[in-house]
DNA sequence: GCGACAG
DNA sequence: ATCTTGTCGC
């Protein structure tokens, strides 16, 4: 169940939480793979998709799926809720040097989206990517390069997210996060 | 009550 | 996200 209180003590986790951020540096030179992770519905499934990329090259290394049952809705700002499990069911076991996240990290209202909680969860690397801003995240929280919108998720700095997401542009979107959304979506790359 | 609101 | 064809606009 979702409820009112329950939201509010999730607001007050995100709140919280978001002071764990780590914003650093990421050297680029020391990056050698790139993750991306995505989730697609279909009636009460959740079939998460992660894809293990080169880089800069961005060469398929690895690519699979995972499915479940949905936990949550949808409610906007809470979008962790929802797909956390996914993501984690899909992320859990697998190694890279950074993972971009399908959703806001930093750009939110709390400071605090799915990409900062994936990777306080995974104690890695992590980028938030969206295809639009959130409404309350603040303004110097994001920056939009090509068609995303990109934020630090977790042990990253803007900067380095910016050039990481640059590197893999493919028609204005990260390479990456197209073939995690067409791996969740089809269940083939 | 109405509208806004990552995916 | 998902439901879905053609169509208005840059």
């Amino acid at each position: 169940m979702i409820n009112e209180s329950k939201l509010g003590r999730m607001a007050k986790a995100q709140e919280k939480l978001s002071a764990r951020v780590v914003e650093k540096p990421l050297d680029l030179s020391a990056i050698k793979t790139v993750a991306a992770v995505d989730v697609a519905y279909k009636e009460d499934t959740a079939r998460a998709g992660f894809v293990l990329c080169s880089f800069p090259e961005c060469a398929v290394v690895k690519a699979k799926f995972m499915e479940m049952e949905v936990s949550a809705p949808y409610v906007p700002t809470f979008f962790f809720l929802r797909e956390t499990r996914p993501v984690l069911l899909a992320v859990r076991g697998e190694s890279f040097d950074v993972l971009l996240v399908e959703g806001h990290g930093k750009a939110h209202p709390r400071g605090y989206g799915l990409a900062s909680h994936i990777g306080l969860l995974v104690g890695r690397p992590t980028i938030g990517v969206a295809k639009r801003p959130l409404r309350g995240s603040p303004r110097n929280s994001f920056k939009r390069v090509g068609k995303a919108y990109v934020s630090v998720g977790h042990l990253i700095n803007l900067e380095s997210a910016l050039r990481i997401v640059e590197s893999l542009l493919d028609e204005g979107y990260p390479m990456p996060l197209k073939l995690a959304d067409r791996l969740s979506k089809r269940g083939r790359i």
